[in-house]
DNA sequence: TATTATAGAACTTTATGAGAACCAATTAGC
DNA sequence: GCTAATTGGTTCTCATAAAGTTCTATAATA
């Protein structure tokens, strides 16, 4: 029942919600979309509440939530567009280019020659790697100890995002990102370790995350 | 009930909008029928509505639904052509059976037409099958509404691991299991659920837990 | 030949875009 | 608190593109 647009939009705010936690705004929209005017997202924003895939607050800022409806038709979308992708059947390998843990260095594990086989569906358009996850910091998300992450290469992040940050150059861990009154604030999810902040000389973006591997 | 071309319309709207999350446009699903005129389509269209077999709203672009009475129709179909699936064996392509949450039923076992793949050293010796995760039951390990579990087939599960269990033969969950002097502990791994005690005969394992898969 | 499907083109309705002015809510400073 | 600035959301209007509807002449066929 959506439009071409109207489907786009929708994934990105489920996927932008999902990644960072907050809704994008209007304006970030109309950016992500690559419009010139944020009338039209208005527009679709409204078509997409009234066909009852998001709610939404009027004149709240940020005020979307995606509804199971829309989570239905996104998910199998997701999924099944893996099957089509099977044609070329082949796993794809990623280095995997160490551990990584709050607090302990990613850069002396830098070799890259093993190799993580990670599903085609898992990857998007950029240059992937993959860490083992060491510790518990992000278990609030559902990232335990042992785990792997599949790492985007990239040198900046949207807020909220969870990135791979590296601090004074030696210091790599993964922790969800904000920007506050031009500081950078590192979330790390799970109660137990508190939030550091540093001025944006201290943290640079490695990478962000994209998905997640487990073994039982 | 519907003619050949009818038939092949409604197979057609149908994957694509499994597989892309947006019903075809006329235009489109003239090229894809290999006609050069979409006024037939209109006609098609207009025969599977008035049939039953889709809904549509008028002049909307795109605004087509599939009714369930035509996925049987579709269903049937599907399984006799699986065979021809099946004939690329080594893919890492599992079936994706459906999805599981705690406290509700497998969602209508799917006939895992729907493939997941799965990265090679997830997979063990035994067969295998995906379901996706609804609902937060077993956040406590990592596991996150959205995440795709691979789940090895089996009838049996050693203490603590986590299963797939069928309570009733009708009620089926991803939890861990415990046996307890003759009796069958079903363990949720967020303290907001409660555990549940069930003797033997009513709980059915269905497979264990072997890997897990999310997307960012 | 009667019937049914297809091509084509004209036409109507919806969906989207740009831009600008205008509210509403939030935040920074007083 | 209170005000001003800023960010974010709402409404219009004017264009244009995209999608859906209709109708007629033709082609295909039973």
């Amino acid at each position: 029942m959506l439009t071409k647009k109207q489907f786009r939009l929708l994934e990105l705010i489920q996927h932008r919600i999902r990644s960072t936690g907050i809704a994008p705004s209007f304006d970030e929209m109309k950016d992500e979309m690559g419009l010139k005017s944020k009338s039209g997202i208005h527009r679709m924003v409204t078509a997409l509440k009234d066909k009852g895939y998001i709610a939404r607050l009027e004149n709240r800022a940020r005020a979307l939530e995606v509804l199971p409806k829309a989570l239905d038709t996104l998910r199998t979308r997701a999924l099944s567009s893996a099957s089509v992708v099977a044609s070329a059947p082949e796993a794809i390998s990623i280095p995997l280019m160490g551990r990584i843990a709050a607090g302990s260095p990613l850069e002396a594990i830098e070799d890259g020659t093993e190799k993580v086989e990670v599903p085609p569906q898992m990857l998007g358009k950029g240059e992937h790697f993959a860490l083992q996850i060491v510790g518990d910091s992000m278990t609030g998300i559902g990232i335990m100890d042992g785990d792997v992450v599949v790492i985007e290469r990239r040198e900046n992040a949207d807020n909220g995002e969870v990135v791979v940050a590296l601090v004074d150059g030696s210091e790599a861990t993964l922790k969800r990102i904000y920007r506050k009154n031009g500081m950078i604030e590192l979330h790390a999810e799970n109660p137990e370790y508190e939030n550091r902040i540093f001025s944006p000389e201290r943290v640079r973006v490695q990478g962000c995350l994209r998905g997640l591997l487990r073994n039982y």
